[in-house]
DNA sequence: TGCCCGTACTAAACCGCATTAGTTTCCCGG
DNA sequence: CCGGGAAACTAATGCGGTTTAGTACGGGCA
């Protein structure tokens, strides 16, 4: 086992003190430009590399950030959208030498526990907040805790009581000399930053498809009712129904867990209806799936008789029969947004919310004209 | 944003030394029963957690393991396998107080060098390696490195040039005194654990159910054949099959790269052949269910004329129709098993490879006896 | 010539904890 | 009554960096 190089071997080995190594690697001045090169050079041939815990407790950074999912142990790993997103974020993090501490728990307030404890251990300099709520207790908590955050999926600002403070005015009185040499290393502000996906935008080109094809009678098979997500999507479609003159009995949403079970349970449920829909939108790939099925089971074929829309896509859409047509979004480059914007804020820079792409529809085999005789 | 509380801060309020509350915190003798009590009580109340980068600093623990997973981004998140194993390693990872670094890269070669940084930066004291290869460079890496390690589903020990080193002889040539107070607290020896899945028996099982519906011709769409369970799933295939005298030209393996598109491909392909195979077996759920909605495609009726076995449950073979029979895994279970075997290997314990429990295989409505005028 | 100041560098303190070496106190046996 | 030793506790050191407070040197200018 090798040991690993510390900044004294490298000082011993280029005959200067510590400090100048520390200096000359750190591009902070102090050293001749020579004396800099000599210490970079003798750093690389030793592989040496800052130990990230001596780093983070002299530096107050320690160099990683956090990532929490709370989701009942069953419900993991059937959607693509994770790993996607995790993928992207991962790939603006290790550009910037940081790493994703990741961990999944059962729900929000272990999730809060988690938090803290990261916080207290100081074991990150930040974290991503993942399926923002209604009534979310996360954000009052982070900003209480000064752990600066951005949320994924947050449609702007937190609503709780937390506020923004406003950067402090400088102290003393009388005018403070322009002084170039101070660029802001400023403790990050405590902030909550947000990325938002366009879930209006998504529904609106929904509802043009299915409207277009003459669909009059659409239900949404939407998520978890606690979600901010999920309620975002209810208020768009009925919005976006109303412009195009569909009432609540035309068009609505129905709420679910997600889960394979309850989507197919919904879906059986609304097509047993004495009007059933011509059209369903399901809130993830995998309740589209089973719903695909259902309307298998029941003999009604997709698309003829009944439409199906998938929210997100993944491989799952593309090998069921008929493949569903699906709003692709790249989630990867979600990802990577939320981690530009998180490594922005821990940077000293001010929160904000960024809106990322939006989604594409991508219409597949499972939409069609509903039947002639089952207008509205 | 509030300070976080030091052993200082408990010191002071406690009425002691830095060095009692440090004892007094960590169970090392050295104060009483009394001031012990006191002291946790006080550490309580302040909400006292140890600074993450200080013990990482001073005791040569970071806390910390690392996962990286090497897949190119858009095979990322089909699977459910994933974030199950996840799920159950940290189970027992944050029993332990041990956080989990994530990683995602695009090949083995980036996973080497996320290694090589994490072992440089003493980010991690140990890592979990996934889908072992055939002639894999990660075991002799991280043992060069000594970076304790624990692959997941490897068959046995590495089997490259490695050789885990036997415990230095003491030095000293005379006798040395039973010293009784060194309870082993040395460097955690370089090793490489391994918990492995029963592959074979699993395949076992899978031909059981098949030749027993009268199954003869049966091909394996397996996955990627650089991986190590890929070979070792092949090679149980046919020595299985030998043992019901079942020869190659009943019964052989085709190798795919575990996507949909491969999975469907190989489906079209084995099933154009004028003797096509009456049941399938696929080595993840994602090709089963592709190559399902190939059969329906083909107007193959499933399962009466042909039986499909998926290696892997989820979501997704319950909701497809017909629903999917499956070789069912406790995936978390086998990540509680990495996780543990690895704590152990970090607390001192001798490498070890353990085997998980065997798989189950549940039979759905996707295997059925072969069509009677189809025999061998 | 002597003073001031900027540059290049070193010495030392510090971050928060673990650990080792002392120090004091008290009990017990001789 | 005193020496020895264990128990309980404190002081001091180190981990590997960053950062602040010096120090030595050399050149410009009065």
């Amino acid at each position: 086992m090798a040991r690993r190089p510390t900044i004294k071997d490298i000082a011993r080995r280029a005959g200067v003190s510590e400090s100048a190594v520390s200096f000359a690697l750190n591009d902070r001045p102090g050293v001749s430009q020579d004396t800099r090169a000599r210490i970079r050079r003798v750093a690389e041939e030793l592989g040496w590399q800052a130990n990230s815990a001596a780093r983070a407790l002299s530096g107050e950074r320690s160099g990683a950030v956090g990532l929490v999912l709370a989701r009942p142990a069953h419900t993991l790993g059937v959607e693509s959208f994770f790993l996607q997103l995790v993928s992207g974020i991962q790939e603006v993090l290790s550009a910037a030498r940081t790493a994703l501490l990741f961990q999944v728990v059962e729900d929000v307030d272990a999730e809060c526990a988690v938090y803290r404890r990261w916080w207290a251990e100081r074991r990150v300099d930040g974290v991503l907040v993942v399926d923002p709520r209604t009534g979310d207790p996360r954000p009052a908590l982070l900003a209480e805790l000064g752990l600066p955050a951005v949320t994924i999926g947050e449609p702007g600002p937190p609503a709780g009581p937390v506020t923004v403070p406003a950067p402090a005015p400088d102290p003393g009185s009388g005018p403070v000399p322009g002084s170039p040499r101070t660029p802001a290393p400023a403790p990050a502000p405590v902030s909550v930053s947000a990325v938002r996906a366009d879930d209006a935008g998504a529904m609106a080109q929904v509802l043009d498809h299915l409207h277009g094809l003459g669909h009059r009678r659409i239900v949404h098979i939407a998520g978890l009712p606690g979600l901010a997500h999920t309620v975002r999507r209810m208020d768009s479609l009925r919005s976006e129904a109303q412009q195009r003159g569909l009432g609540p009995d035309h068009v609505r949403s129905v709420v679910t867990d997600y889960s394979d079970a309850e989507g197919a349970a919904a879906t059986r449920r609304v097509l047993a209806e004495p009007q059933p829909p011509t059209a369903l939108v399901y809130d993830n790939d995998v309740m589209a799936v089973a719903g695909s099925a259902v309307a298998a089971e029941l003999g009604i074929p997709v698309p003829d008789r009944l439409s199906i829309v998938a929210w997100d896509d993944s491989a799952l859409c593309r090998v069921t029969h008929p493949r569903l047509t699906a709003l692709v979004r790249d989630t990867a480059g979600f990802g990577r947004l939320a981690a530009e914007e998180l490594l922005s804020v821990l940077a000293g820079g001010p929160p904000r919310v960024r809106e990322s792409e939006r989604p594409r529809l991508e219409p597949r085999d499972s939409t069609a004209p509903p039947p002639a005789h089952t207008d509205s």
